[in-house]
RNA sequence: GCGCUUGUAGCUCAGCUGGAUAGAGCAACGGACUUCUAAUCCGUAGGUCACAAGUUCGAAUCUUGUCAGGCGCACCA
């Protein structure tokens, strides 16, 4: 909750709801430094002060949302409910006398039951957005410095659609982070060490040199080509890398930091976390191993750092790659894992409650449901191993970077999505993407048509419906992103877009420009213009190109 | 067996920090191109929000249980 909230109001029990004034939602902050007077919360705190003057003792938050129906108008609040305990009285009749006395200039308020419902006057709705910048994100007022890891697949094989799943959540979530102000740094970590590389390394030696593949080795057509480079026999890992970060790149996903594990061993980093944790109390030997006591954590089972042949488990390094992460992140840890690992929460967690002593840091895992593959409706089953693979490149190219992405990151992280690429080739022209992006298409080519790149000087002449609800949703932008980023969900910036590219497509039907008069077409413009750019914005922070033409 | 997660329209999915009549795209059906790009728009139809209890003014949303799918339960990485 916001501090200087807490002060402003007189009775300790505001909810954090993110639709209130005085919420956690960090954008709800920003009325109070003048940067930029979203409406949202404009009204709410507008509501608070004639609550505060009739009412001396306490009453409940003002929680402002935007009603699902759009007759009952362009906010509501359901204050009324929240007093008829207080009060004694009926929710209708509370909101029928508190709403009479609700006069405030501009806004018609009604009341249906016993929600307060609010509706800006078309005016005062213009008004508010030729004086916003629709497009721009107002910062929050406590940015963060924070550490991204996402993806972080073995430089074993090439990538499948699953890392391409964390690619295009992991970089949205990176660029939504950092349009509302934070530091963001995004990491791959990079598995270079360990057993699967060795044999790995072996694999593709034992084919350059005409020799059998190792049992347990890597087969497959990439092993083979591989093979064929003398740079890649040399360094098959980090061929293997690089070519991944090729792939990544396409699809429009770079990351600030590739972190070798290979230094973590190099360093002595992972006897020297140990010996922390054994100065913590959480480590004891048993049995010749050296084991992490994770179940004072919460974990199932205590689990083994250091095994009985000496050998540092997988876990032990990993633990020193987040102590690492831990001292360079600043406030803020997120990781983005798939499904198949969410067995390693509880010991990782327990690893990072001992490392981040003065508990400052924030911990996040980012939990991802799988994704599965189909052609035709059949599962395709794939082993990096035996060289079964349709690759993350593969599909990038049948189906297009945009259209991937778009559909990645439509869907939220903890759901499962299946992807049946026959399908997704059959139905790509359906894809949603073209959708959003046409709607952005469509505004340029007006712009062309008049030869102008910005909307002219205006006054209002009158809105139509079509032309409002561009308005009303368009305001709310800002309001989505700061909403993404403080859920952790991409996905939100996507429908929000399709929304909007919905009501750009209507009000194009609708409002002719290039034929009406200099005054509704200077108005239309106007609307148009910054419709344009938040598409613009919002396709942007997907990493979704906004084509002028199409 | 234990844990995490999911179950919403024929299909793919939103909505889940509790609010009003549960939404979108695709598919289906009927309309709109002599018009700023029809990759569009308008309309119709489509629902036991898996099931059952509970919490309360109010539950798709929170709690518990049941059923079903996915994933995980190593001195592997």
């Amino acid at each position: 909750m916001d501090k200087r909230w807490v002060l402003l109001s007189k009775f300790g029990y505001f909810s954090s709801g993110t639709l209130g004034f005085g919420g956690q939602n960090a954008s709800n902050i920003t009325t109070i430094k003048g940067r930029k007077i979203m409406i949202r919360n404009w009204l709410a705190k507008t509501v608070h002060d004639r609550l505060s003057k009739e009412f001396d003792g306490e009453f409940p938050s003002v929680d402002i949302g935007v009603p699902k129906t759009e007759s009952y108008g362009d906010f509501s609040s359901n204050i009324a409910f929240g007093l008829a305990k207080l009060l004694r009285k009926s929710p209708a009749v509370i909101a029928a006398e508190f709403g009479s006395k609700l006069d405030i200039p501009g806004v018609n308020v009604s009341w249906v039951g016993g929600f307060i419902n609010f509706k800006l006057d078309d005016s005062f709705l213009f008004e508010k957005w030729i004086h916003s910048h629709s497009a721009e994100i107002p910062p929050v007022t406590v940015p963060e410095k924070m550490l991204l890891e996402f993806v972080s697949a073995n430089p074993t094989g090439p990538l499948h659609i699953g890392h391409g799943r964390w690619a295009v959540i992991g970089s949205c979530l990176a660029n939504i982070l950092k349009a509302v102000g934070h530091d963001v740094q995004s990491e791959f970590y990079v598995n270079d060490a360990g057993n699967q590389i060795a044999l790995f390394r072996a694999s593709v030696a034992a084919v350059a040199s005409g020799q059998p593949i190792p049992d347990n080795g890597y087969h497959g057509d990439y092993v083979r080509m591989l093979a064929t480079t003398t740079a890649s026999v040399d360094d098959p890992v980090e061929a293997m890398r690089q070519s991944q970060s090729d792939v990544l790149e396409s699809m429009g996903t770079t990351f600030d930091q590739w972190f070798s594990e290979k230094t973590l061993h190099e360093s002595g980093k992972v006897h020297e976390v140990i010996q922390d944790l054994r100065r913590a109390g959480v480590v004891y030997d048993s049995e010749g191993a050296v084991w992490f006591r994770t179940t004072d954590f919460g974990d199932d089972k205590d689990r083994v750092l250091i095994k009985s042949d000496g050998a540092l488990t997988y876990f032990a390094v990993d633990i020193a790659y987040h102590a690492d992460k831990l001292a360079r992140c600043g406030n803020r840890l997120i990781n983005i894992w798939g499904a198949d690992h969410h067995g390693y929460v509880a010991r990782v967690r327990a690893a990072v409650a001992v490392l981040n002593q003065g508990a400052t840091i924030d911990f996040d895992i980012i939990i991802g449901q799988l994704v599965s593959l189909l052609k035709d409706g059949e599962p395709v089953r794939m082993s990096k191993r035996t060289g079964e693979l349709v690759t993350l490149d593969e599909i990038i190219e049948e189906i297009g970077r945009d259209a991937t992405r778009f559909f990645l990151a439509m869907k939220s992280a903890d759901s499962t999505i299946e992807f049946d690429l026959a399908l997704a080739k059959k139905q790509s022209s359906d894809n949603p993407v073209y959708y959003v992006q046409y709607a952005h298409a469509r505004i340029c080519s007006i712009f062309r048509k008049l030869g102008i790149h910005e909307a002219l000087p205006v006054e209002l002449i009158s809105i139509n419906s079509a032309e409002r609800d561009v308005i009303s949703w368009g305001l709310q932008f800002s309001d989505e992103v700061h909403n993404a980023a403080d859920h952790l969900a991409p996905h939100r910036i996507v429908h929000y877009l399709v929304e909007l590219a919905r009501r750009v497509h209507t009000m194009y039907e609708q409002s002719p420009i290039l034929k009406s008069g200099d005054g509704l077409k200077h108005q239309r413009l106007h609307i148009l213009n910054q419709a344009r750019q938040i598409l613009s914005a919002g396709l942007s922070l997907l990493g979704i190109s906004a084509p002028e033409e199409m």
